[in-house]
Parts: structure tokens; C-alpha cells; sequence
RNA sequence: GACUCGGUAGCUCAGCUGGUAGAGCAAAUGACUCUUAAUCAUUGGGUCGAGAGUUCGAAUCUCUCCCGGGUCACCA
């Protein structure tokens, strides 16, 4: 962050003190009474214009065309934006013309919060405006908005695009681009859709540890960090599902939670440090079960949004109508790559990634093999939902085996749009199986696959007291999010998308220590850098009888009660 | 992590094979009573991402670093 400030926003520091001068407010305290919006206004001043004879809006200021005794700007609220004219002679009846010709004409700029009382008429040219009677400054604005400029048709000219700073700077982003607010509206809908369908299903919304001292439930790399009272390390969360299944065990018929999980791993346009995960169980359910659970709940999303169940991803239309497509993950990599690996041992697989051009390394167990086979070779295939079901034991350590088919467990997992959005299991139940499936994935940990999950004794016995047969499924929300608002990066999907800190310019700036050195008190140095003088050297080149003449100036403007300098001393503090 | 493109005024961008840093919008001052990318006139505004090097001279060439975009890898 740079100390020093721009010739725009010491002009707009300038104008603050000069309002106050006025005995305006800048922020006053009060509430202020909003009764009618941009978009209401809008929409229905021509159906019924008897509703609209004495208004009260509030915003920003968007943009201002200034003439002479009379003006229009543009009010951006919550829903949009609205013309307001104003007139000199309407707002300042008497002689003294202060509130327009120089509160409203130097002392406002754009971006600052005014309130505006009036009346909506259609001017000469046919913009429905709101005529102003009073005006009220809610708050200054100190920097200075990009100034987006649209045309009537749409056409915009000088957007504020740059990803770094719209990223960074999300509510500077979301000022002068209001259009992506409505990705986030849209995810408002999706979650609250979601939550409103479990409830009415009489599920109940549980929270569990972020905080947990074994990272269980998932394959993934955890955030480490200490407890300093127990003096103990813990992890975040990579998974809540073992968690989830210990409320199965107590009794609850379903749980679900949404929640942030957190991955020390790569990111990039579908991976953020932290996303957002809905995982659900059911009791007394399975994974066929769930599956038609999952075609109903997200037909009812789609169509929250967009009031029906296709979606426009890309140059896809993608219907969110189930019954969907189910296609084992053997008989997926069947169909696209005619090798059929559901017999295949290690060595086989290996043999097949090479001659596909898939790079393994000697971690890799037959359930990695596979997916990566699928990976490299299917997932991309499949745009409209697809279950892909019935996956291989050894990268499954959670799911109960295959009722039928021996080596497979019953899971199945959700694609669209060539991305896996969600997952789900008939949950293994058998405490025994588990500790053995656990154990398991010691051994590929011990083989150096740092993904691997690791033995949760707890969750072990909970299981020993017994958990009915529970299906469960877990869903990322902001990739289903980045479907259903045709995003294909997470970070729009994200209001606060992790980014590498701020470089800090390395401000020049003396401290306070350095100019008490120079022999200036305490509290001068305030007022030296409200001056704009920063550094020691600024300070030196100062001409010390306009220093001095300054100084008084500023002591009187700031009302301080500090004993001046003599000139004396400010010739001593410049040499 | 690799490759690649980019970082110049508050914002969007130009700036050639090195020669005093430019435009539009925004801002300041003035004109203007229905404008709408308002208009007209005048003016100010930059450590050209940071540091080092080559050179008489670097926004421009070289190297290192920082930040971001894209592609790929890793990864749900």
C-alpha cells in the first residue's frame, strides 16, 4: 500500500475538510429511510407513476453531467441504477446557491453515498428520473472508482477487467461491474435450494470440526497447524465424513453440513485452498438409493435458477433432468479406450499406461492405475450428468464392498461437463473391513503416497458400536456453483479468491523516531505527514520560512492545541 | 513446478530497430437549465512492477527477483 497519495485523493481529503468547514457531515450517524430502488423505480414508474411522488433513494454517485445551474448523475443502489436531476433552484430556493454550486458541484464526486428525496418523471428525452427536493451526503468516498462508461446498447468502454485487481478488490469489482453480483446471488439460491430440499426431507444441518487432530475422510495433502494451550498439532479439515457417520452411529437419520474444506495443494481455475463441501448420509439408504436423491435435488437447483433444468455451460446445454447416465467405471474405460482392466493386475496396468502414455511412478497402487487410465482417457467425455459407478476396492478405503462384484466397491461418482462435481458411497458399516481397508492405505502411505488416509482409532470405534447401513455423498458446491452461473474459473464463483499477499511498496517513508532525531516534537511529525512531507529529506528540502508560515497555517486549521515551533527551531529541523 | 504472455497517470491502453513519457476517460478551473460515453475551452497529474548490468543515454536491450493471466503438470 502506498503512503503517498494522488493528486485525486488529496483533492477528495480536500473536499471532506471543506464539507465539514460547511457544517456537513461527511458520515453522519443517523439511519437514513430508504423507500424505493433503481430497479423498482424502473420497472414499474410507468405502470403506476402515483406511487412514485415522494421518493427516497440512496447510493453511490455513478457518473454526473454537469450543466450550469442544473444536472443529471447516475444513483447505483443495490438493484441498479437510476438518472436523478437536479436543479439549483429546486435544492437552494433562497439566495445562498452553497448546496449546489459547491457542495454538489466541487465538494461530491463519484463514488460517494448521497440520499436523494424526490419525485420520478420521464424527461425530455425519456429516461425515468427521480427530480430532487433534498440532498443528503451518507458518506465520502476517498478513492477515486474506475470509471466504466456504457453505452446505450451495452457497449462498455473502459472496464475495469484486469483479473488481479477485480480479484483483489472484489468490492471495488463488484461496484463498476454490478453484473457479477448475480453469479453470487445465484449461489445464494443453489445453497439455500439445497438446504430447503434436505429439510423438508427432515434431515437435520449439522456443523463439525475444521479443527481436528487426525485429517481423515479424504485423499489430500492437510494446512497443519497448533494448538498452543494443548500444545498440540492439529490439522483443517480435508473431510468431514467421519465425522458425519459419528452422528449416524448416535442416531440421527440424516446429516449434512456445508462447509469449507482445506487442501494444501495446487491451485488453478477449479482448485481454491479452501472451497466450500455439502456432504450428506442417509441411514438406511444405499448408493442407488442416493443417486436418484442426487437427479431430484439438483433438477430442483437448475430450476431455481433458471426456472428449468437445462443449463447453458460453454457450448454445452446441459440437462439437469434426471434419470442420468450410468456407466461402471470398467465399462467406462471400455467404451473409450476399447481395454477392457477389470481382470488386469498391477503389472497389466502398467503395461497399459505406458502404451497410452500415461506416467505412473512406483507409489501407485491398482486403484490408482485405473483412475488415472480414467482420468487421462474419460472424464472428458462426459459433458451431460453421468454416474460412474462401482469403482475399483484399493482407492476406496470408505465404501462398503460391491454387493455382487467381487474386487469393486458400490460408489459412484458424479461428472458433468467433463468434471467430477460430486461423490457418494454405500458407507462401509463393518468395523473390521474398515480397520483393514485402514490399514491398507498405511502401506501405500509407507510406499510414499502422502495422500494417503490415516487410521482415525475414534471413528474406528464409533463403527464398533454400530452404524446402519448409510449411504453418503459429498458434493462441491462451488464447481457446481461455477455450472449453474456458466463460470469456468472458481475464482469468479469465489468473492475472496486466495491470492498471493500484496507486494508492499517499500515506503520510503521516515518514521516517526527519524524526524523526533531531526529534532522535530512528536506531535509536528503528524502534522508534517499531513503535509505530504514523508521523509527526513523531503523535510530538508523544505524552505524553512514557508515551512513556518505552513506550520501555523495547519496548526490553525487542524484546531491543535500543541505550542509552535519558533522559526529558530524550524530552520534547525531543515538543516 | 515448467512453458508462455503481461505489469506505463485514478481507470483503459499506445509508446517501432535505445534519444526529454502520450491518448481517451477520470481530476482541477471556467462556460452551459432536460443531459445520457453530455458538450466546449484551459490546466495539472508518472520512482514506465523492483533491483542490478550494458550504454554518452534505457519504458525500450541483458540478467535476477516480485505480482498476475493463459497452457501444461501435480491435485478432486
Amino acid at each position: 500500500m502506498s503512503i503517498a497519495l494522488s493528486e485525486q485523493e488529496l483533492f477528495r481529503r480536500k473536499s471532506l475538510q471543506e464539507l465539514r468547514a460547511l457544517g456537513i457531515n461527511p458520515y453522519p450517524a443517523e439511519a437514513y429511510d430508504v423507500n424505493a430502488w433503481a430497479q423498482d423505480i424502473n420497472d414499474k414508474f410507468e405502470a403506476s407513476p402515483d406511487k412514485y411522488k415522494q421518493v427516497t433513494v440512496a447510493g453511490r454517485i455513478m457518473t454526473r453531467r454537469i450543466m450550469g445551474s442544473a444536472s443529471f448523475f447516475e444513483l447505483q443502489d443495490s438493484t441498479g441504477r437510476v438518472q436523478v436531476y437536479i436543479k439549483r433552484d429546486d435544492i437552494c430556493p433562497g439566495e445562498d446557491k452553497t448546496l449546489y454550486n459547491t457542495v454538489f458541484k466541487k465538494l461530491l464526486d463519484i463514488g460517494d453515498y448521497v440520499g436523494v428525496k424526490g419525485f420520478v418523471f420521464i424527461t425530455q428525452t425519456g429516461e425515468i428520473s427521480v427530480h430532487t427536493e433534498e440532498l443528503t451526503i451518507l458518506a465520502k468516498s476517498l478513492k477515486p472508482l474506475p470509471v466504466v462508461k456504457r453505452e446505450e446498447d451495452g457497449t462498455i468502454h473502459d472496464g475495469f477487467t484486469d483479473p488481479e485487481m477485480r480479484y483483489r478488490q472484489r468490492y471495488v469489482d463488484l461496484t463498476v461491474n454490478p453484473d457479477y453480483r448475480n453469479i453470487f446471488i445465484n449461489r445464494s439460491k443453489v445453497i439455500s435450494t439445497m438446504r430447503n430440499y434436505f429439510n423438508a426431507q427432515g434431515w437435520l444441518e449439522v456443523e463439525t470440526p475444521i479443527l481436528q487432530a487426525v485429517h481423515g475422510g479424504a485423499a489430500a495433502r492437510p494446512f497443519n497447524t497448533h494448538h498452543n494451550t494443548l500444545d498440540m498439532p492439529l490439522f483443517l479439515r480435508i473431510a468431514n465424513e467421519l465425522y458425519l457417520k459419528r452422528l449416524i452411529v448416535a442416531g440421527f437419520d440424516g446429516v449434512y453440513e456445508f462447509g469449507k474444506m482445506f487442501r494444501n495443494e495446487g491451485m488453478d481455475r477449479t482448485h481454491n485452498p479452501e472451497f466450500t463441501s455439502m456432504e450428506i448420509y442417509v441411514a438406511y439408504k444405499d448408493y442407488i438409493w442416493m443417486m436418484a436423491m442426487v437427479e431430484e435435488c439438483l433438477e430442483t437447483v437448475a430450476k431455481a435458477v433458471h426456472g428449468n433444468p437445462v443449463v447453458q455451460v460453454g457450448k454445452h446445454e446441459i440437462n439437469f433432468a434426471g434419470p442420468y447416465e450410468k456407466l461402471s467405471m470398467y465399462d467406462s474405460i471400455l467404451k473409450y479406450t476399447d481395454i477392457d482392466v477389470s481382470a488386469m493386475d498391477e503389472a497389466a496396468l502398467l503395461k497399459v499406461c505406458a502404451d497410452l502414455g500415461i506416467e505412473t511412478n512406483a507409489t501407485m497402487g491398482k486403484g490408482k492405475l485405473v483412475d488415472e487410465i480414467f482420468s487421462e482417457k474419460v472424464e472428458a467425455h462426459l459433458i451431460q450428468p453421468t454416474y460412474i459407478t462401482d469403482y475399483p476396492i484399493e482407492m476406496t478405503p470408505l465404501a462398503k464392498k460391491h454387493r455382487t462384484k467381487d474386487g469393486l466397491v458400490e460408489r459412484f461418482e458424479l461428472f458433468v461437463n467433463g468434471k467430477e462435481i460430486a461423490n457418494a458411497y454405500s458407507e462401509l458399516n463393518d468395523p473390521i473391513d474398515q480397520r483393514e481397508r485402514l490399514e491398507e492405505q498405511l502401506i501405500l502411505a509407507g510406499r510414499g503416497d502422502d495422500e494417503a488416509m490415516a487410521m482415525d482409532d475414534d471413528f474406528l470405534r464409533a463403527l464398533e458400536y454400530g452404524m446402519p447401513p448409510t449411504s453418503g455423498l459429498g458434493i462441491g458446491i462451488d464447481r457446481l456453483v461455477m455450472l449453474m452461473t456458466n463460470q469456468s474459473t472458481i475464482q469468479e464463483v469465489l468473492f475472496f479468491p486466495q491470492m498471493r499477499p500484496e507486494k508492499k511498496e517499500q515506503a520510503k517513508i521516515s518514521t516517526i523516531e527519524d524526524f523526533v532525531a531531526e529534532g522535530v516534537p512528536a506531535p509536528w511529525v503528524l502534522v508534517l505527514k499531513n503535509m505530504g512531507i514523508n521523509t527526513v529529506e523531503q523535510l530538508k528540502a523544505q524552505n524553512p520560512n514557508k515551512l513556518f508560515n505552513d506550520l501555523g497555517g495547519m496548526r490553525k486549521k487542524m484546531k491543535l492545541d500543541i505550542p509552535m515551533p519558533t522559526k529558530e527551531e524550524v530552520i534547525a529541523w531543515c538543516s
